[in-house]
RNA sequence: GGCCCAUUCGUCUAGUGGUAGGACGCAAGGUUUUCAAUCUUGUUGCGUGAGUUCGAUUCUCACAUGGGCUACCA
């Protein structure tokens, strides 16, 4: 059987985790079955610029490889499908059908009771009694209409809902389930202004659209019982329901959102995601503002350089599993393996050091040409290489992802590597490696000097890592001392910096001639600190 | 307040009527020129109470805790 499932999105500008985790599903569930996957556009409440809030979010599910079917055309102009427009907002007069359709057959009414509904409600709150509406300004007949408009109010057409009786359907996550009717309200489901709400798009829309299965959080499941009402009174086949545990903050098992960032950056994992990603952002031009980049957002992961199948396999794991062992799924993996029933039902933390581990796992099984494209992406955009790059950098690029392997976890992390681009006058060197390597060891300066004696003596050939070790070892022992006392200041002579890859690698990689140059530079810049400490 | 839902290591999870397995993490140690990695070892868990039962983490009920929903939001 064929499965038609949808997402829909509001056009937020950001594409949320959870959200993807639920379109995964989705979409998964769609192409298992040969069927579909739709993109219906939630903008019924929208007054912004919907092109440009839906942007990013399509952007996001092209990036992860999650294809729609139907839906938005792929700049977001326009629809693209057999059923017409997929954006509520251009679906009005579908909804206003149905809900006269309602009116007519007595499942829905209009209401004028405007602030009088309130007042009911919360005379029965503080009587601490279950409020039921009295439907004193029910209006079913011309009279009533005529009579309740006489007297200048205006109306919103409400439900008609029994008010026995027990709503049950089955679950395909949660099993069985079952709802008093009585305890149902008579929801609104067209304004004053005769623009519709949600319930009534979305029954109507799932059924245009033919939606075979929803698949959605289970924040909805208590709204599952009115919007059976409306498919069963307008006449439509119910669709198979399946409700997700919603994903939770970090260490926490509320609801993930994205308002509450700064509380998850008290999360030691969470922090350290944001902060590494904030670190390649910058070098990248991007304002790392928590609003609008942070782990809660799938862009983050994208403008780090994250693998989507990395987040695609996490997501898949946050609450699915197929046994007791198998963590790694590709993506014709997830399409065959995965099962509804499987889903669990309780909600699932956010683990940012989990996903991070996941990530190092496939860049580990990267294959170094496609790490290299990707790491020189980045050197690119933090304008540490030029555009076009220049046609032997691959080579150059490709050393330092070598000598880098698991150091870098992300593509942006070779951003960390940045010195091996900047000009040998240019290098900075970091204060606190440099007084630390430098300046407080009392030789590290001769010695410096020393061994870059050395170094002006040797071949350019023998410029390599055998080479240089040698050298390095019958030094230190001409000098009666131990590696470290000068492999230390060795690095931070020629990278600026206080950790990275082997030191003699970076040398080797620089070659001689830049070897000599920063640490002249280096040599240069301890005189000034020896003099300006004098 | 009402309705609904959930509860296995810190986290993600597997699982069973005879007391739990994996992954991520964490800790210690080895290796190491720094950092990371790696290797070794270790670490921790069935929310509480009652019932059914020879026996319950597993079944039932209650409680507790956590969470979701309760709009002319989606």
């Amino acid at each position: 059987m064929a499965i038609r499932t949808r997402f829909a999105p509001s056009p937020t500008g950001f594409l949320h985790i959870g959200g993807v985790r639920t379109a995964l599903f989705n979409w998964i569930l769609a192409r298992q079955s040969g069927g579909q996957f739709v993109l219906r556009i939630d903008d019924t409440d929208a007054k912004r610029n919907v092109a440009e809030a839906l942007q990013p979010i399509l952007d996001g599910f092209r990036w992860l490889g999650i294809d729609w079917d139907e839906g938005p055309t792929d700049d977001g102009s326009g629809s693209k499908g057999p059923h017409g427009s997929y954006f509520q907002s251009e679906r009005l007069e579908k909804y206003q059908a149905a809900a006269k359709q309602l009116i007519e057959q007595g499942f829905a009414y209009k209401d004028y009771s405007g602030a009088d509904f309130q007042a009911e409600r919360e005379t029965a709150e503080k009587a601490k009694q279950q409020f039921v509406y009295s439907r004193k300004w029910m209006a079913e007949t011309d009279e009533q209409t005529a009579q309740f408009e006489s007297e200048g109010r205006s109306f919103v057409v409400r439900l008609k809902m029994p008010r026995e009786g027990t709503c049950a359907f089955t679950d395909h996550v949660r099993g069985d389930v079952s709802f008093e009717w009585g305890l149902e309200p008579d929801h609104v489901i067209q304004r004053a202004d005769g623009t519709c709400l949600y319930h009534l798009a979305n029954v109507v829309d799932d059924h245009d659209f033919e939606i075979t299965h929803v698949v959605r959080a289970v924040e909805h499941l208590p709204n599952t019982p009115r919007q059976i009402f409306i498919a069963q009174s307008l006449g439509y086949d119910l669709p198979e329901y399946a409700h997700l545990p919603y994903v939770a903050e970090p260490g926490s098992k509320k609801k993930l959102s994205k308002r509450h960032i700064e509380k998850y950056l008290n999360n030691k994992d969470f922090k350290r995601l944001y902060q590494s990603g904030s670190n390649i952002a910058e070098q990248i031009g991007i304002t790392p503002d928590p609003a609008t980049f942070n782990p809660v957002l799938v862009d983050f992961y994208r403008d780090i350089g994250f693998d989507p199948a990395a987040i695609n396999n996490y997501l898949l794991l946050l609450g699915w599993s197929l046994d007791d062992k198998t963590e790694s799924f590709s993506r014709e993996q997830m399409i065959e393996l995965f099962s509804l029933e499987r889903v669990i039902k309780s909600p699932a933390s956010f683990d940012a050091k989990k996903l991070t581990a996941f990530q190092q796992n496939y860049m580990d099984a990267t294959e170094s040409k496609t790490k290299v494209a990707s790491c020189l992406k980045f050197l690119q955009s933090a304008g540490l290489v030029a555009t076009p790059a220049p046609c032997d950098i691959a080579g150059y690029v490709g050393e330092i992802v070598a000598a880098a392997g698991d150091r870098i976890c992300m593509a942006g992390d070779v951003l960390a590597f940045d010195f091996f681009f900047v000009d040998d006058d240019k290098m900075t060197i970091e204060d606190k490696p440099f007084q630390k390597r430098v300046v407080k060891p009392e030789s590290a300066g001769f010695l410096l000097n020393e061994f870059k004696k050395l170094l002006v003596g040797t071949n350019e050939d023998e410029f390599t890592v055998p080479a240089l070790e040698a050298s390095l070892d019958g030094f230190c022992e001409a000098q009666s001392i131990e590696m470290g006392d000068v492999i230390h200041a060795l690095r931070v002579g020629v990278s600026g910096k206080a950790a990275g890859f082997g030191t003699i690698d970076t040398m080797a990689i620089l070659g001689k001639d830049r070897c000599i140059k920063r640490l002249d530079l280096t040599l240069a810049k301890l005189e000034d600190a020896r003099n300006e400490a004098s």
